[in-house]
DNA sequence: TTGTAGGCGTTATCAA
DNA sequence: TTGATAACGCCTACAA
């Protein structure tokens, strides 16, 4: 079933079919339905790849996330491939784990899948060795490269990403000011993301004054139990009062903790976690955790794109204007929401 | 940059190319040489629209879910999408929502891009009116569809799902069995596997002479507090000493409403829930969950679909055999795994 | 308003 | 082992 078939069908040349098709306004009203008609009759859907050859595009965006299965990054494709769709196109999936040769190798993928952009999402895709993100600079030549949570710098590349920084530093004025003395910080990973938290945590234990052994940091596996008892390792040599978490999960392994050595949470022990996930509301006491506007950061992402991919929506006329520079770092800022973990004195500045 | 160019700068015709790409065996090795050269200089990638057009088949799986950001459906799609991409195939993604017009428009959709099958993620995917589910055995007519815990008969329909409703019965035994007298059961959605869990439910109350009052249902939204709430309310109409949960999220409200009343658990109070993720680890004390196998059912699913595509892989000998029937409907043992919630005397059977 | 014909980048079929 | 050349199904000038 092809547009021949139904131009025969209809009597008309596969031209009108295409104009039918396309919605062009120059077809007779009495074609139109002829052709509609049969297209009905027949369940004729047109194929895209032909469509896609014919006009260079196929309104198509490749999403790459290292791990759909990850809460954070299922919300992530949620917001973009719904929001995309809302604008006409469609999204293709990679979900690339974390070897940077499959990153490479989805990259490609996508690349031959003639996507009409590629949105990163997550901090995951910002390699530690800069000569190791080469392949996305170059890839950004062909197609614009969005990076959602991440940034690189670069041609035809853009980044909208949350002010983790100065939440993370702010978390630590606040618990500081509550009476905090003794912090630690737990941290999984060394990804964009990960690397300005742990620059805000340092930069808020240095603006309160806090020693090196009072600001200790410590990093662990993504897992509720591993944590858990790395803290308890940790206690064991000395305690502390106040843990800060990179994400929820270790958020609910630093609560995991408290539980086990009979600490009561906020009043012994305070806990401030990341990304404002399910996970947060899921325990007893609730995490107080920093929402890093995910779903700002998506819908922002996709506005970008689409000024990107189509400079002058409405420029139909022959009126001359400047086409809007899109940014090429964007920045948002976080919030902290304060719920059982904690006991902030009160809202700082 | 295509393959004409490519064969101009190796001094070759394109079809040595294409040979080359595809990585067929009569070429020589010279010119084998000549053309992987060339590629690798100009970093050539085949436009994967033509090459779709060319051969009918684009080696793309389209994949439903209904909410990529419900932690069951991504993991699902997690595992979809890495099994897949190890045969070589790649999929494209589609968060349909849970309106039936827009269910039907991604699948419309997904059969333009003439993907070579289409996997329904989720038991959204059944309606209960089986008219509104032609759409699916339509379209099945074109492209095997494959449903992940979720079943249609239908030709070229296939499914795979867990047994849902043996697990629910066995749960009901099981906390009867350990002293439970007055059991509730909250579901949120009449979807396939929830209209097969309330089934399990009834048979469960039945099978050990449960009165009505004493096996009560109530319907709830997918929300912590939601469920808390509702618990609370049906509490104070008639306490219960067990209550099960279609999901981990209503167990998680479960063990709020248990808090709030100051029910200790699993002592005044058992509660087994469903789907055994991340959530049934976060709390405390942690939820006995039932493992519906979502990560079987995937790879089952995918290992089927291989099957389906490819009926005979090696089969390049004229050796005559018959095609491998693919049983329409296939059905996994749900595991129940016991944790903090439940005080089971001793494993049935 | 309609139709014709060339092009999009591959694959696959034949000859050579 | 190679190289022309005809599909593949659609879009889009250009002509009628």
């Amino acid at each position: 079933m092809n547009i021949y078939d139904i131009s025969k069908a209809a009597g008309v040349s596969i031209a009108s079919v295409s104009r039918v098709i396309n919605g062009a306004d120059n077809v007779s009203e009495k074609t139109r339905e002829k052709v509609l008609k049969v297209i009905d009759q027949y369940g004729y859907t047109p194929n895209a790849y032909a469509r896609g050859l014919g006009r260079g595009s196929m309104r198509t965006i490749g999403i790459m996330c290292s791990d759909s299965s990850d809460i954070y990054l299922a919300n992530a494709i949620h917001y973009l491939e719904t929001g995309l769709r809302e604008h006409g196109y469609n999204s293709i999936l990679c979900c690339t784990g974390y070897d940077l040769e499959d990153k490479k190798r989805s990259f490609e993928l996508l690349k031959s899948r003639q996507v009409d952009a590629i949105i990163m999402a997550g901090s995951k895709y910002v390699e530690l060795n800069p000569w190791d993100n080469q392949y996305i600079i170059e890839g950004a030549k062909e197609h614009p490269v969005m990076m959602v949570n991440g940034a690189i710098e670069g041609e035809n590349i853009y980044s909208v990403i949350c002010d983790d920084r100065g939440a993370m530093e702010e978390s630590v004025k606040r618990l500081v000011d509550s009476g905090a003395k003794k912090l630690i910080y737990v941290y999984s990973s060394r990804s964009y993301s990960g690397i300005r938290k742990l620059e805000g945590f340092t930069a808020g234990a240095k603006e309160t004054g806090l020693s090196e052994e009072d600001a200790r940091i410590v990093q662990g596996k993504k897992d509720f139990h591993e944590i858990a008892s790395l803290l308890r390792r940790e206690f064991k040599k000395a305690p502390f009062d106040a843990v800060l978490c990179s994400s929820d999960t270790s958020g609910v392994g630093a609560l995991k903790f408290a539980l086990s050595e009979h600490l009561s949470v906020p009043e012994d022990l305070q806990i401030v976690s990341f990304n404002n996930s399910v996970l947060s509301t899921a325990t007893n006491p609730e995490l107080t955790s920093v929402d890093s506007r995910l779903e700002d950061l998506c819908t922002k992402t996709i506005s970008l794109l689409m000024d990107i991919l189509s400079p002058n929506p409405d420029d139909d006329q022959d009126t001359i204007r400047a086409i809007p520079k899109v940014p090429s770092k964007n920045v948002l800022e976080a919030k902290i929401v304060e719920r059982g973990t904690t006991r902030f004195i009160r809202k700082r500045n």
